[in-house]
RNA sequence: GCCCCCGUAGCUCAGCUGGAUAGAGCAAUCCCCUCCUAAGGGAUCGGUCGCAGGUUCGAAUCCUGCCGGGGGCGCCA
């Protein structure tokens, strides 16, 4: 209907133009929106305005112009001149309602569309480091990410979901280190736990039971042994980050290469398993889990370093390699190589994002947390370094949640351990609730999540409030079967003329916008604006609900009418909810 | 110090590529079940869009400066 209206404006256009009314180079884009307000019609142009100053006339004179030179078309009822120029179009009522034969023709492809033209991006989220649990944080860009990759399948595009593992580095060592104390511990062995080790109580209970189990006490030294001449730990003075690196080069010794990595990968698979779990009771599934050791062994790392050297975007200084990166709008320099010979993190994402655009991923969408951000100039200024058009990456940022119960804030930190991990939400609030509400708000924007609020069975929850708008419509027909009535889809489209109430027309409106809606959603990154979408649709629902029956006895062409809409609507909030990974009720 | 995000009703937030009297929900006050689930609906109250300039036919929206809140600035990941 737009690109309907549309088209009549560019031709009315062409006819002034040809008319000598404007001149020949006249070439707007022209922009019709939806209106806010009824009495503007359903859709309005501004077209009249932005040409004023060419045309050498006051709008509402080019306005009326234009409105002559408009071809006739049985889907337009009325045009009309409004305010300081703009051109209010209203369609016919039986143009409008059609959507209605069209929503139930198209059922659940109904929304979907073909703007992505197949076209393959790469979507990574999640990502969090394999070190234990998941927890809210990640909960947010999890269902952030899920909805971005579903909708950008939904207009078309060919997705692929990506989970970078963290499986090698620093941290891994650290909780490999911690899960082999764990076992110590359960050897009997007693020694001060480092402070800056991993403590979770998931480490004892899941991985190092496990590894005793297995081994018994054939992985134990006595505490003499472990402790010998190993730097003193913070609380004693010492420096804690000195303190675990000894303890790790102890583990690496006493070990051994082979037991040493069993240990390692031992944690890495029960807690990458974990997340695994929890992200699949959450609704979300992965195409790839991208192994970042997997990277250095394929000798990427080094290669995407190396390319860097030939381009001469590299140079030594202190030891260590550094890559330009201010040369590339980033603020300073960056390390690629440290002093001791290990590359850095930086150096692995660069292979990463390398490997990813070679792959044949025409754009590629990173989702970060928000506190990442001040790492985007520099891959942004190696993606450059490297010649790569920085067009096809994307990096959206997700800001924190932030829970609150009894209105005070929960407090979190992960250095503290008393995060709350992604699996205590889901228990306490449900996946509906926190799908729903980890992406209510805009994403770069501070999310406060109420979980009185997700966990309360009422009409201030916006999750039940759309989903009790779908189980209404079920009702609807439930109630319809009870009292003997026989549904007619084709009667109702003979009677579709009859929905005249202004809640109908409001409905229908609502239901030709979903398509747009889904598509605009999707472009820019946004499913919160879904989320505004279903809310008003099942206001307007609701409100139309208390307002007329639907079951009307003595009109049966009224009643399917009416029956068609309110399936219409049942459809197009399943389809959103869908979208948004979150059921569709027929009761409750 | 530099960088990013945010500042809209008492609270939580929308506001499309600049557009017509700035919108929801919650809270507050009042009203609606002999009627398809009241997990619902309606009405009222509530705003100097942080402040000051600028751009233009038109600015909550774009630009600059300032104020306030949050986050980030490692040879960590």
């Amino acid at each position: 209907m737009k690109e309907k209206i549309q088209s009549l404006i560019e031709s009315g256009l062409e006819s002034l133009v040809e008319g000598g009314v404007l001149p020949e180079e006249t070439r707007p884009q022209v922009q019709v929106t939806r209106t806010k307000d009824k009495a503007h019609g359903d859709f309005a142009t501004n077209v009249a305005l932005a040409l004023a100053k060419p045309a050498g006339m006051n709008p509402r004179e080019l306005a009326g112009r234009l409105v002559e030179a408009l071809p006739e078309d049985p889907a337009i009822a009325r045009v009309e001149i409004a305010g300081p120029g703009f051109i209010n179009f209203f369609v016919s009522q039986a143009a409008a309602a059609s959507v209605i034969d069209q929503v139930l023709a198209q059922g659940e492809r109904f929304g979907r569309s073909d703007v992505g033209a197949g076209r393959r991006v790469q979507v990574e989220f999640v990502s969090a480091n394999p070190t234990g649990p998941l927890h809210v944080g990640h909960g947010r860009g999890a269902a952030y990410g899920a909805v971005v990759a579903d909708l950008l399948e939904a207009v078309g595009f060919d997705v692929h979901r990506e989970y970078y593992v963290n499986d090698a580095g620093r941290q891994m060592d650290i909780l490999a280190l911690s899960v082999w104390l764990r076992y110590l511990e359960l050897c009997g062995v007693e020694f001060p736990f480092p402070s800056n080790a991993y403590k979770g109580d998931y480490i004892t209970r899941d991985i190092a039971r496990v590894l005793f189990d297995e081994v018994g006490e054939e992985y134990a030294v006595p505490a003499a042994e472990l402790m010998a001449d190993i730097p003193a730990d913070e609380p004693d003075g010492g420096d804690k980050e000195a303190h675990v690196d000894a303890l790790i080069e102890r583990a690496r010794h006493v070990l051994g290469d082979v037991r040493y990595r069993y240990v390692f990968d031992l944690g890495l698979t029960r807690v990458l398993d974990g997340i695994r779990d929890d992200l699949e009771a959450f609704g979300l599934t992965f195409d790839e889990w991208y192994s970042e050791r997997g990277l250095a062994d394929r000798g990427l790392i080094n290669q995407g370093i190396e390319r860097l050297r030939e381009l001469g975007h590299v140079y030594e200084q202190d030891g260590a390699l550094w890559f330009r990166a201010s040369e590339f709008g980033d603020d300073k320099d960056r390390v690629v190589q440290r002093e001791n010979g290990q590359t850095t993190y930086f150096a692995s994402d660069i292979a990463y994002h390398m490997d990813k655009l070679e792959r044949g991923f025409e754009r590629v969408i990173d989702i970060w947390g928000a506190d990442h951000h001040g790492y985007v100039p520099r891959l942004r200024a190696a993606m450059r370094a490297l010649g790569e058009a920085e067009e096809r990456l994307d990096v959206l940022l997700v800001q924190f949640a932030a829970l609150y119960r009894g209105g005070e804030k929960v407090p979190m930190s992960t250095r503290s351990g008393s995060f709350v991990t992604l699996r205590e939400l889901r228990e306490e609030v449900g996946e509906d609730a926190a799908r729903f509400f980890y992406v209510m708000r805009k994403s770069e924007q501070h999310l406060d999540f109420d979980l009185d609020l997700a966990k309360s069975q009422s009409n201030d929850n916006p999750v039940y409030y759309v989903q009790y708008a779908h189980a209404r419509v079920c009702s609807v027909l439930r109630q319809m079967d009870e009292r003997g009535m026989a549904r007619d889809v084709e009667r109702g489209r003979g009677g579709i003329t009859r929905l005249t109430e202004s809640h109908e027309q409001s409905l229908i409106k609502r239901l030709q916008a979903f398509p747009e809606l889904v598509e605009r959603s999707a472009l820019r990154h946004e499913p919160h604006t879904l989320v505004h979408y279903l809310r008003e649709l099942a206001n307007e629902f609701h409100t139309y609900y208390n307002a007329h029956p639907f079951l009307v006895e003595e009109d049966a062409e009224l009643r399917d009418a009416r029956l068609n809409l309110i399936v219409a609507v049942r459809q197009v909030v399943a389809n959103g909810l869908g979208l948004l990974g979150v059921s569709a009720p027929e009761r409750m």
